[in-house]
This record gives C-alpha cells, sequence and structure tokens, in this order.
DNA sequence: ACCATACATGAATTCTACATCATATGATTT
DNA sequence: AAATCATATGATGTAGAATTCATGTATGGT
C-alpha cells in the first residue's frame, strides 16, 4: 500500500535548483555561500530551497559561527538517486540533453 | 555527477494521481478504464497522466482490442517507491496523514 | 556601539503543471 | 457504414510552486 503523500517527499527532487543543491552536497558539508557559489544561484534562492529539503529531512545543518553548514542525508537520497540513473542508462540514453 | 533532467523523471513520483494509477498498478497491469474505476479519476485525466508515466518509461502499453493494458516497470518503480517508505518511517513518523 | 557578513523570512510576482472540457482517433459491433 | 466503446489529444484557465525583491535576525569584528 503506497501512501499518497509520498509525493511531498519526490517534489524534493522534482526541481532543477534542488537537484543542484543536492549535488554540489554530494562531496561533503557546505555552508550557504558555497553552496551559492557552487551552484551559481542566488543566495534567497538557494535558502528557501534549502528550508524544502531540510523539512523532509534530506538535509542536516549544524551552526558553525555564522555560518550554517548543510549536509546530505546520504543513507536515503544517494540510493534513491543511484536508481533513477540506473533507470536512465537502461531505458532512456541520452535524455539528459533535453530542455 | 548528477544528470540536471532527473528532475523530469521524479516529476512523475511528486503527483497524486501518478502515485494512485502506480498504486493500482502494483497488483497487476489493467485497462484505462480499470484504472480510472480503481482510482475514481476521470479518463480524460488518467490518459493524460499515464502519457508522463508511459514516456519515462515507468509503465508499458500493450494492444487489446480497443483496450490499451497498462503494466508497470517493477523493477524501477517499486524499489524506488521502498526507499521512500524507508526514509519516511525512519525520520518523518506519521507525516502520511498531512494535506 | 557600529558595521559587515552570513543566512533566513515574508510578500509580491511570475511561472508551470494540472485538471478540465471539448473533440479526435481507432477498434468493434450491428 | 453507422453507432458505440475505449482511449488519446489539444486548448485553456487556474491553483500552487518557484523566483525575486526587500527586509529581518544573528554573529563576529573593529
Amino acid at each position: 500500500m503506497i501512501c499518497h503523500s509520498y509525493n511531498l517527499f519526490f517534489d524534493n527532487f522534482s526541481n532543477k535548483t534542488r537537484i543542484k543543491i543536492i549535488e554540489s552536497l554530494i562531496l561533503g558539508p557546505k555552508s550557504v555561500t558555497d553552496i551559492c557559489n557552487m551552484t551559481k544561484e542566488e543566495q534567497s534562492k538557494v535558502s528557501h530551497n534549502l528550508r524544502n529539503l531540510k523539512e523532509c529531512h534530506f538535509l542536516d545543518v549544524k551552526k558553525n559561527g555564522k555560518q550554517r553548514i548543510y549536509s546530505l542525508n546520504k543513507g536515503t537520497v544517494v540510493p534513491i538517486l543511484k536508481l533513477v540513473e540506473k533507470h536512465v542508462h537502461k531505458y532512456c540514453g541520452e535524455v539528459c540533453n533535453k530542455k
């Protein structure tokens, strides 16, 4: 039986900005400013999106002075992305150039 | 390295109608009319959503007279849903009653 | 105490995906 | 070949999400 509110969780992956944020965090924890630099996205936009990801526990935060260090919940996020990656390679060839 | 168009795939899970369709197909292949009945959704809505799911190869179709029989790509879909299910139980308690 | 930095938050606007409605197509029956 | 059933498709309006802009808060430095 599937829970109908799972869509709330997948929302986090269905947005380019958030995928970029996740990508930037795969290598390791980062401050908001670092994330902005890596993703070339504005700070406000990043903060809003970090909030969504955090609400679903895909991200964790620690304070460090004025900085907030965000880290990825790799236990969940990485396996999910891996499954889609596998699926894409198997069925979808070079869909990656779309949009 | 994450492909930035993965959001296209996750879109399919970030929608209640499509989750309901997926749910209805877990037990086995079904015609569009059957899916409409199980999900209590209108035919046009269902067809539009089936299209999205099919485009990403999460679903497969066969013709049978006037009917189209849709079946789930369980190899991909089920493991993905399982991972989120696990995540929800671990981190989010009874979020399932939201919305 | 003041200013700068790092980040968050709220409101306003823009944008997009979805549902809806109407219509089209294709197969079957009579 | 007309009528009917099963499904798909196109166009449009709209709700909700995402971005943007302005401002707020917290921390640290001087």
